[in-house]
DNA sequence: GTCTATAAATTGATAGAC
DNA sequence: GTCTATCAATTTATAGAC
């Protein structure tokens, strides 16, 4: 990049990594404290940050929650992409064995989507648009399924896709609590399986 | 009651009945604001007394998180009693029906289950142990279907109580965003006979 | 862009009167 | 058993120097 660029050399990319670090320790003690009760002190420090440093890149709290699921939903989105509703399960698979790997994220997301039930949390609208779509979305697929005959008869579309989501959240929890007790992918590719006339 | 009696008429029910309003608010506002977020000065304002009169009763923050657990946990223990597990499952749907009912104490279990997945959280050895006791409690009802043949050979016991933990605790979070999209005890009800060979 | 200094409010908890 | 008064610490956010 040549120096009559008007952005000096390096500049927008040093601003870019320490945004980078002062989501990272939102992230963490977000996860750890809910909304309400992390500090900016804390996320600062971590960051290796002033208080009002840490405000000049992001003004308030909430805005500073919001860019942290910005740059989270960016980066789930290149997930789920197929059209194929047996890859899109497997995808889910993946996402479990992602999950199981980042204790701290899943921690941040179990921890906001519980407390969002809340009709005043700053990411109430952010989560129950979330769900509402991803119901839609799961449901879709195994709406598809069904009319190809690789559903369970038992089963309904819209209860295969709600239980997903409700296994997919709940051993999260678990596997937070005894993380050596059970694979987390292993577990949920077994349970889908269940649904399914043939194995996953 | 007589006047002989060392305590007077009405003053230990009034003093109970006090703590009752006090563990309601604290339930309430735990449940909104999570563990750290709570403030005493809002406890104590819902139930009508002061941050003094609030911390007479109970000394410190955790020792009122405590009192709401023991309560709630008093009023749990009547649930399940039957020993015949197919029993116990329809113990588990009328649990939901209940949660259903009680999105205040519903959140508040929500809430609490993850933030106190945080190994410095002051609930965190109770949701610890209550988590690794019900995957026993449950597990032991499973494997005795199995044995009776009344579980799909598809599905393990481990599978099938790890499954209805996070189905139960997953379609919570569901209803509190969306309580008019689906019936939490119905859809349990269906999902839990999805295991078996027999309707539950 | 980052800092020090500071504002104004709130926090959990205690002391002591009644 | 409940109150007023008070504590020291922490909260989010802002102002202004560099």
């Amino acid at each position: 990049m040549p120096e009559t660029t008007p952005r000096r050399r390096g500049e927008y990319s040093k601003s870019a990594q320490r945004r980078e670090d002062i989501l990272d320790a939102a992230a963490a003690v977000f996860s750890r404290a809910g909304f309400g009760a992390a500090s900016l002190a804390e996320i600062a420090e971590r960051a290796g940050i002033s208080v009002a440093g840490l405000n000049h890149h992001f003004a308030t709290k909430t805005q500073l929650l919001e860019a942290v699921f910005d740059r989270t939903q960016r980066q789930a989105e290149t997930f789920f992409q197929s059209s194929d509703p047996i890859e899109l399960l497997r995808s889910a698979v993946s996402l479990a064995a992602q999950n199981a790997s980042d204790p701290l994220a899943t921690r941040f997301f179990a921890v906001m989507s519980a407390e969002a039930t809340s009709p005043d949390h700053p990411a109430h609208d952010y989560f129950q648009r979330r769900y509402a779509e991803t119901v839609e979305q799961v449901l879709a697929s195994f709406a598809t399924l069904r009319d190809q005959g690789r559903l369970r008869a038992e089963v309904t579309p819209e209860e295969a896709a709600r239980a997903y989501m409700a296994l997919s959240d709940g051993l999260q929890i678990q596997a937070l609590y005894d993380p050596e007790a059970f694979s987390q992918p292993a577990m949920l590719r077994r349970l889908l399986s269940s649904f399914l006339t043939e194995p996953l």
